[in-house]
DNA sequence: TCTGGGGTCCTAGGACCC
DNA sequence: TCTGGGGTCCTAGGACCC
């Protein structure tokens, strides 16, 4: 049996934690950049703003409705996440964290299932002032279905499926493009087979599923009938590593993209470090504007492996300008660029190089972890490589930014 | 006319999720 | 003018091995 504790509106559930005065608007959050709307308020969703709508097309309206759009504040929502997740863990130890407002809870079906997950819905609510919605079912898939079943009751926010018949009929009723793990690709093809509903999914010859959409989707029409195929993840390590940025004026330059990809791969590389890991290579990435008119699009990624697995920042400094130069092509207009770092485990667990000595390496880690623990004392980019960037911030807007309530002295909220 | 059977590894691309 | 950033998994095809 699991549980699903879905965050309402995550974001703006966030933002509304320390700024009352923004119940009861039309408020969304916005990407980085100020460029897609990523979260909105029912009342925002009731003015029909689309998930994803780009923001330029929808402020005025927004605005005119006596709307409120708001720069995304990643460390306020890491934290409050963080806050809402140790809840749910007090009450429910075997968590798998799926996203930044979702976890699933492996549980024993007991008669009282219902009663605990609304009591620790309200404490949620008391402790943090994130309202979630709560969906129990045997499988996973079924989970997110009633979990989107529970978010529109207003008094308990839980559902509940336990009854293989009432099952059935709120499966007639749920479209199959919302079945989770069904996109936009796989709807039309399914509704061209003459499936429309996840009930009708349920009910698809399983052969004629797995020839003609593969093993994925046979896994979905298992969960829909209840028989749980998906694991439970237990947050195990992680395999890869992104840092990525579309820029507000496109940058032409080899050696500008060399610094901006430079500060990305510092702070990858800082962030594995933080969690004791080390990585086997890293991808890089580049494109221009992919809406432009001017200019054919390109993109091209190239992949650098490492001999042998590592932290540093400066060897990965390395295989990054490696890749740049096998992508970048003169004169284009770049808009995005980014970095991936692949083949991540714990440190030390991999296969030792034959031929390599440790002891440059092993210099150059506590050089690192001193760097790391001063610029966690005295400020982020305190101490930093002389051939990174001066200061980057300036490609990326956020206008309508909210104060880092919870992570920064300085920006404390005052009571009085 | 006719061309085996069993593997591994890598890459690119596609699909999905939040 | 303005269109995000972070992940996972699967499949197909090519190159190679014996």
């Amino acid at each position: 049996m699991y549980i699903l504790i879905d965050c309402d509106n995550f974001f703006v559930s966030c933002e509304r934690a320390f700024q009352p005065h923004l119940q009861n608007r039309a408020v969304v959050v916005l990407s980085n950049n100020d460029g897609c709307v990523v979260a909105r308020s029912n009342e925002a969703k009731k003015l029909g703003i689309a998930m994803g709508s780009p923001y330029f097309k929808i402020a005025e309206d927004l605005r005119a409705q006596g709307g409120l759009a708001l720069s995304s504040n990643y460390e306020l929502y890491a934290d409050m996440s963080q806050r809402v997740m140790n809840l749910i863990k007090e009450r429910f130890p075997n968590l798998e964290i799926y996203s930044i407002d979702e976890a699933f809870a492996e549980v024993k079906e007991t008669e009282s299932i219902v009663e605990e997950a609304l009591s620790l819905r309200n404490t949620i609510l008391q402790q943090t002032g994130i309202s979630v919605s709560i969906g129990i079912a045997p499988s996973k898939t079924l989970c997110k279905i009633a979990g989107e079943r529970a978010k529109p009751l207003t008094r308990d926010k839980v559902c509940y499926f336990h009854n293989a018949e009432a099952t059935a009929k709120i499966l007639s009723e749920v479209e199959v493009g919302n079945v989770w793990g069904i996109g936009r690709n796989l709807k039309p093809r399914l509704n061209f087979l003459g499936i429309f509903t996840a009930q009708d999914l349920v009910r698809a010859p399983a052969g004629l599923i797995r020839r003609h959409f593969g093993i994925n989707l046979e896994k979905t029409v298992m969960e829909l009938q209840g028989i749980s195929c998906l694991a439970h993840e237990h947050n195990g390590e992680q395999q890869s590593l992104m840092c990525s940025r579309s820029f507000e004026h496109e940058v032409q330059t080899f050696e500008e993209l060399r610094r901006i990809l430079g500060e990305f791969t510092d702070s990858a590389c800082q962030r594995l470090r933080r969690q004791g890991g080390e990585a086997g290579g890293i991808i890089v990435y580049l494109s221009t504007n992919r809406f432009s008119k001017n200019e054919e699009f390109y993109q091209n990624t190239s992949f650098i492996g490492l001999n042998r697995a590592s932290a540093l920042t400066s060897k990965f400094l390395k295989a990054m300008e490696q890749g740049l130069r096998e992508i970048y092509r003169e004169g284009k207009h770049y808009k995005r660029a980014g970095i991936t770092l692949t083949e991540i485990r714990k440190r030390g667990a991999g296969q030792r190089n034959l031929f390599e000595t440790e002891a440059d390496e092993c210099r150059e880690q506590k050089l690192l972890q001193a760097v790391d623990d001063l610029n966690e004392k005295l400020g982020a980019k305190t101490i930093r490589f002389g051939s990174l960037s001066q200061e980057i911030k300036h490609f990326i807007r956020r206008e309508h930014r909210s104060q880092s309530y919870t992570t920064s002295w300085q920006e404390l909220l005052k009571v009085h």
